[in-house]
DNA sequence: CGTTGACTTGAAGGTATTCAAGCTTTGTGG
DNA sequence: CCACAAAGCTTGAATACCTTCAAGTCAACG
């Protein structure tokens, strides 16, 4: 684990987050770690056994194949909870997208998460199952859709929505190619369906066209 | 819930199965209920707050588009468990692919069964990851090879696999048609990678070239 | 023995990919 | 602050893969 830590990065107001603590009286602070765009937070085939809370940020879950095939199976924003696994050792690799800071869960031996983790396995769970269905029964510019809307949705359903990863990310996470992805805001763009303010900040103009498309 | 019971289905030795008994003593014997191949176990918004485990048989877990695509996100065989879900409704179908048996533990108000369906949702999220793969990344080759891999190591490694799913449900359940499943066999067949007993019974003749291609 | 449903095979077509080139944005050093 | 380089993104043309549509085969069942 890669770890930085540095006073240049400015901590924006840190969003309300579970209280993930054990037991009652004074909380424990959870310790604080930072990551630079692109760094890794674990990778596969490191022991597991901790999770962790994202305080700004975004974080990109992905498996590798043997030739270099990414899947990024899961986006995490600021708020959000990964790293819980079914096995002890990590199947996954963790990036952090963009200058993150997670606050880490570590299980002490012997102590029960149980109750506080099947919440977060269904959320998971039910997240997976929902992007499955993307990817086995959706086009191209359905999957697009229904990837903006999940974004927006996850934002709280403003008109600006920030997409902290790059293109690359976006057709990885897809089943896409980067030209495929690009083509297909192009033609959301032309429709009027959308805006872009710059690549990492789309616009949604037509929500109720972009819902339609996106099923 | 459409259970049907007949005294015409002969019990198979039953699978060795968990024992998802909360506390100790002389367990309850869970109600075992019975459904004739294609008949709907639950369907999507339906209330929830059950789980089942397959005592004989196979099951489907489906979504479907407004427009009639359906999305297999699981089969499950005899031994395993499913059922569970985030929310109190359901957001999926559940079917018997054959004559099948399930064993149905309702989950009593109060009670915390955290501990018990933890390492099951994990597993479920495992899987639906490791499917999400499989429809991310991968072709039509590689989609069957992976999926009867899968299917073998889950009958015991054996060279001969039960196929209980028609090449529909196949098709549905890698985001393929019917018609590429049935060629991706067909061209198995001819590197004499993999041999037909029946549509249903495939014996895997090169295990190491089938696992070759899966990734 | 004929009918039905499931599967296979073939040919044509469409969608996404690949390869290649050009454009924009971002960061760095002068 | 500008110039340049590098990376990321967009666009176009050709290709590949999978789908669609259609016909034909096979197996199970009455």
């Amino acid at each position: 684990m890669n770890a930085y830590t540095t006073a240049r990065i400015a901590l924006p107001p840190q969003p309300t987050h579970l209280n993930l603590q054990v037991g009652s009286g004074p909380a424990p602070v959870q310790p604080l770690s930072f990551f630079a765009a692109g760094s890794e937070i674990y990778a596969q085939g490191e022991k597991a056994g901790a999770f962790y809370q994202i305080e700004f940020g975004a974080v990109r879950i992905y498996r590798l194949l043997a030739d270099g095939r990414r899947q990024i199976s899961a986006f995490h924003l600021a708020g959000e909870t990964f790293g819980f696994e079914a096995d002890t050792t990590h199947h996954f690799f963790a990036e952090a997208i963009n200058a993150t800071a997670v606050r880490t869960f570590r299980v002490a031996a012997g102590v029960d998460m149980s109750r506080q983790l099947l919440p977060l396995a269904l959320k998971g769970l039910s997240r997976a199952q929902e992007h499955l269905l993307v990817l086995g029964c959706q086009n191209a510019i359905e999957r697009v859709a229904a990837f903006l809307i999940d974004m927006a949705d996850r934002q709280g359903g403003l008109r600006q929505v920030d997409l902290p990863m790059s293109r690359m990310d976006i057709g990885d996470y897809l089943g896409l190619t980067i030209e495929t992805v690009s083509r297909v805001f192009t033609k959301l763009k032309e429709k009027g369906v959308i805006r872009l303010a710059n690549l990492r900040c789309v616009e949604i103009v037509r929500q109720d066209a972009l819902r339609d498309m996106s099923e």
